[in-house]
DNA sequence: ATGAAAGCGCTAACAG
DNA sequence: CTGTTAGCGCTTTCAT
């Protein structure tokens, strides 16, 4: 079936013992032995077994990583930069998709709990309590992608930092009555990019139109927030996410309203596709890979330090870039 | 640290191996006995060590995916689909990114070997023979997804029929002369989706202009093969995929070749964001949840039954669905 | 129907 | 520096 590792020892003339440690990365052995060991495990194939060093070192070797939605570019981003760095560590990744369930989110984490060393957890579903209660239950470190909470490890972007770029971009445009369609008032990040743009907005240089929130998938709610901009007389609008702008655009479009030229729109996230469009979006770029590269060396710094009651865990922020495309241009003089 | 089978037993007054079998679906255990023991279970919180078990029983209850890229929203699809599966059936999914090369491919297979009951694979950068090779070596079953190869289980999508509505879709517009950008020639895939191609373009109806072959993302190479259709008096282009296909339209309006009205485009995948762009691109769906289901399902019926040596394993192919939306366009009459 | 014992493949003491 | 011993948590004979 599988070669172990009392193979190995025979064909290397040696105890399993001796294999074990030739094959650790600090053990103790002498270079010709951990030589001739490291050859014969590589001409058997020797694959060693994770479950069997998990039992007795209580480390499984394997990383969970929870996404509400992985057809959303922006966390499939995420799940592949937290697979990358983890490989890099020697750590394979089960991967959930919490279908922007909070039931599900809640039951991903339970049912990884026991199978991981850690949980690079992106759920901007779950409320604070839920969150709070859970990582009483779930011994294994936790570590919070694109959402802050006290008393959680966490790596964020700057959304105050990302919203007041964009809005000064618009600004700069000449643009001064600007609409921010928001995403599900629920989420976390949601909330979060709504105070980025309060945040502009009481400085009072822009005058804001917040319309509604609209689901964070390209569908019929998102065509009726494009029409409550055009008629709110705003000439830039700023969305939720980057999928939400490519709606209002399509909106804008089969309206006959040209963007750039009639209406300037600026998306959040910088997802691939983002470039790709026509016209090229102008966005606010949140790091992706870059974070989730962070989450998973956060959890290995918590997982190498015994961790302290009561501190207050590292919390990591972000900055994010604004990339200006083609969706946003001046205002046109009349 | 983390409740055990000893001290269920404990709890319930019996011994661990009585535990196992009241918690097992068909254990030999008095009804009286399975209840008091599920109690205590509960009442501690009992989760069973899924390592420990599939020390014993050679089964992990984990499922493994591979696939080239996780940015590309085909595969992300794909995963999604695969885990959602595999939940249902109680397993629980490694993915692994094999970042579109060969050699991380091979790496991930073997590495992930050793950790699951069976693989979902989308490896269209390696060889046959790198391929066949991989099958003695790991012993746990594989199938296919997107790929077909003798000897293996298979999902495969009909790209024969997919192209075949492609071409007939834009004859019945008037076009004649249609260009096919290709993908990457070392994968499958692209050989799939050319012979695909070759098929219709033997039946003379059309005039083929086959231009080169791309990566598929959206970068210079791409913007090459636009100019290439240009220039190559077709008034219409298939491209590899959804992303290729963005790529040209995107060439094609910086060139000021309006698309659908001077150049009719047909993408293929049905990536999620292919009906958000402008225009909603025309493409050929590929089932991608649907196979990604299917090859779950298949994974689980090989792993139910004995494999007989020799005998070719199952291989599935599903249909293909042409969506028509606003990128292709009847040729304008002169 | 239940308990005792023997490992699955591996690592971590403990000797030597 | 290396071998021997003893389990990690669980299932599975084999007795009873």
């Amino acid at each position: 079936m599988q070669v172990t590792i009392r193979e190995v020892a025979k064909a290397a003339g040696v105890s399993p013992s001796t294999v074990s440690r030739a094959l650790a990365p600090d053990g103790t052995v002498s270079a010709v032995t951990r030589e001739r060991v490291q050859a014969a495990a590589d001409r058997l194939g020797y694959q060693p077994n994770r479950a069997a060093r998990g039992l007795i070192t209580g480390r499984t070797g394997h990383l969970g990583v929870i996404v509400p939605d992985l057809l959303n570019p922006f966390f499939a981003d995420i799940c592949k930069g937290v697979q990358a760095r983890a490989r890099g560590l020697g750590h394979a990744v089960f991967v959930s998709d919490a279908e922007r369930d909070e039931g599900l989110e809640l039951d991903a984490i339970r049912t990884m709990a026991s199978e991981v060393d850690g949980i690079v957890l992106c759920a901007p579903h779950l409320s604070s309590e839920e969150l709070r209660s859970l990582d009483q239950i779930t011994q294994r470190p936790i570590v919070l992608l694109h959402r802050k909470e006290p008393g959680f490890a966490s790596v964020t972007a700057d959304m105050v930092e990302g919203m007041t770029d964009a809005l000064t971009h618009l600004h700069a445009l000449g643009h001064r009555r600007i609409a921010y369609v928001g995403g599900p008032r629920s989420t976390w990040t949601a909330q979060e990019r709504a105070a980025g743009i309060e945040a502009v907005a009481d400085s009072g240089k822009v005058e804001i139109v917040r319309v509604g929130s609209v689901a964070p998938h390209f569908d019929g709610g998102i065509t009726g927030a494009a029409d409550v901009v055009l008629a709110s007389g705003a000439s830039a609008v700023v969305a939720f996410n980057d999928i939400v702008a490519f709606g209002l655009i399509s909106r804008f479009t089969a309206r006959g309203v040209r963007v750039p030229e009639e209406m300037s729109v600026v998306g959040c996230d910088d997802i691939a596709l983002a470039g790709m469009a026509a016209p090229p979006l102008t966005t606010v770029g949140v790091p992706k890979a870059h974070a989730a590269r962070a989450a998973v060396d956060l959890l290995f710094r918590i997982l190498g330090t015994p961790s302290e009651a009561g501190a207050q865990p590292p919390q990591r922020v972000l900055p994010t870039h604004l990339v200006v495309r083609g969706s946003t241009a001046a205002i046109e003089p009349r």
